[in-house]
DNA sequence: TCAAAAGTGTTAGCGATACACCCATGT
DNA sequence: ACATGGGTGTATCGCTAACACTTTTGA
């Protein structure tokens, strides 16, 4: 930061940048036990045609956050949801349009990762060809260096779970302890923990409140409701805490 | 990233950017047990005299790493450090020149974390009215809002340190467990751990090797020296380690 | 009445905490 | 010999992992 307002540098050495948002979008089907994030097709070049995360170039007036939320308004409807910046891809050469114009201007990616709900989550297009829940086992070859932002968001998804009530921000109001087990166990992988282990452990925590309803789902014993309580969570803030 | 290279968008609403990167570099004085930030004094506007972090734009074919390295270059000669990036600040109007210029032009700022030893760093400028290392207890009002990313900064530390093995990466060849012990207390305050705790984890660990020399520093037995065992570190990789 | 889902209890063992204590060296 | 810094040992407690068990419902 050398140059000042009074005295502008004509001719500089600095680079010019569009700024990029790419949103990793996840979400769980707890029916299928799968986690999914959400691809787009992309409709233009580079990569026409390839699958994609989602993202926006930033416009004018618009903050970072902005064209983050905004790349999911335009894409799914939620009322819940996590968002987080991740990381901030800027290596030379990362988008092929740096190369083919000659004005020099460079392309950079700040990535945002997303955590949402698979049932509250309306898709604004239906046409999966363009927008689709892919499992992130079997995502195919996406476009710009998209996978290894995907990696990055997938191991930041696990590691925040560990150690911060995101799932709270993406259940329900209310929710079984079974809800937010399978929600665990599927983002972590079965060899996480033990249901009654993970479930003794949350219950000490105190920081749920059993609201005294119930709610029976097919056969066996109806479960008891909770609802999260924040107040109680809010002292253990920043505190080493762990869900596992 | 909506248009395409050979359709290119004379008039477009997108923003454009000069993109700044400012280092958050910390060090240890093990001697008066207190945790450093490097902060230079700003030469122009805006906040001219203000002290902030050492920071510059990208420039024309440089990568944000390449200029987080630069800037540490111009201030520093260090032969071990770790460098990580942190967070991308781009609220609107986070700095002045963006309201004084008609062009609109943005400033974003991706921020990078460096941890180097105090004993290996040289300042390039000795004179501690434009370069110095401050106590991160007592920073004084920074520019812009880079108290805020200091502040990030600071926090990014204290987790890293509890779990990943940063402290090797600037502690010397050798060292002894004291050594370490110093650098942890002084990051994470006095009440973190039990000295014979701590040295019983790390040692149970198998990641430190013992040299077999000995060093004296001034009264008491001498101590033995360690090597971090980096082929006894790697299958620990990405494993939730601990060390508090 | 039996299977399915929810919830409870029990035990062994590891690991953290908080100390007390022993060892080797300089002065 | 004693202060100083380095290093070792141990008892307590809590937490985790693994698994067996009981309760309440629908079919």
């Amino acid at each position: 930061m050398a140059q000042t307002s009074t005295n502008p540098v004509i001719k500089s050495n600095l680079a010019d940048f569009k700024v990029g948002v790419d949103n990793v979008i996840f979400s769980v089907d707890t029916q299928a036990n799968r986690l999914l994030v959400l691809l787009v097709k992309r409709k233009d070049n580079p990569f026409l045609g390839s699958w994609s995360l989602p993202g926006t170039l930033v416009r004018i007036g618009e903050s970072l956050e902005d064209a983050a939320y905004r790349i999911l308004a335009e894409r799914i409807r939620v009322n819940n949801l996590y968002l987080e910046q991740l990381y901030t891809f800027g290596t030379l050469g990362r988008d092929p349009r740096e190369s083919h114009n000659s004005f020099g201007v460079r392309y950079l990616s700040v990535s945002y990762f997303a955590l949402v709900r698979l049932e509250e989550a309306e898709l604004i297009t239906h046409d999966i060809s363009t927008t689709a829940w892919h499992p992130v086992k079997k995502v195919p070859q996406l476009a710009f260096d998209h996978n290894q932002i995907l990696e990055y968001g997938y191991q930041r998804l696990r590691n925040k779970l560990e150690y911060s009530p995101i799932a709270f921000e993406v259940l329900p109001e209310v929710f079984t302890l079974n809800d937010i087990y399978q929600l665990y166990s599927t983002i972590l992988g079965e060899n996480f923990a033990d249901y009654s282990n993970f479930r003794a452990r949350l219950l000490k925590m105190g920081i749920l409140a059993d609201t005294g309803a119930k709610v029976s789902r097919g056969a066996g014993r109806p479960a008891s409701l909770y609802r999260f309580d924040a107040e109680a969570f809010a002292p253990l803030k920043d505190k080493p805490l762990v869900f596992i």
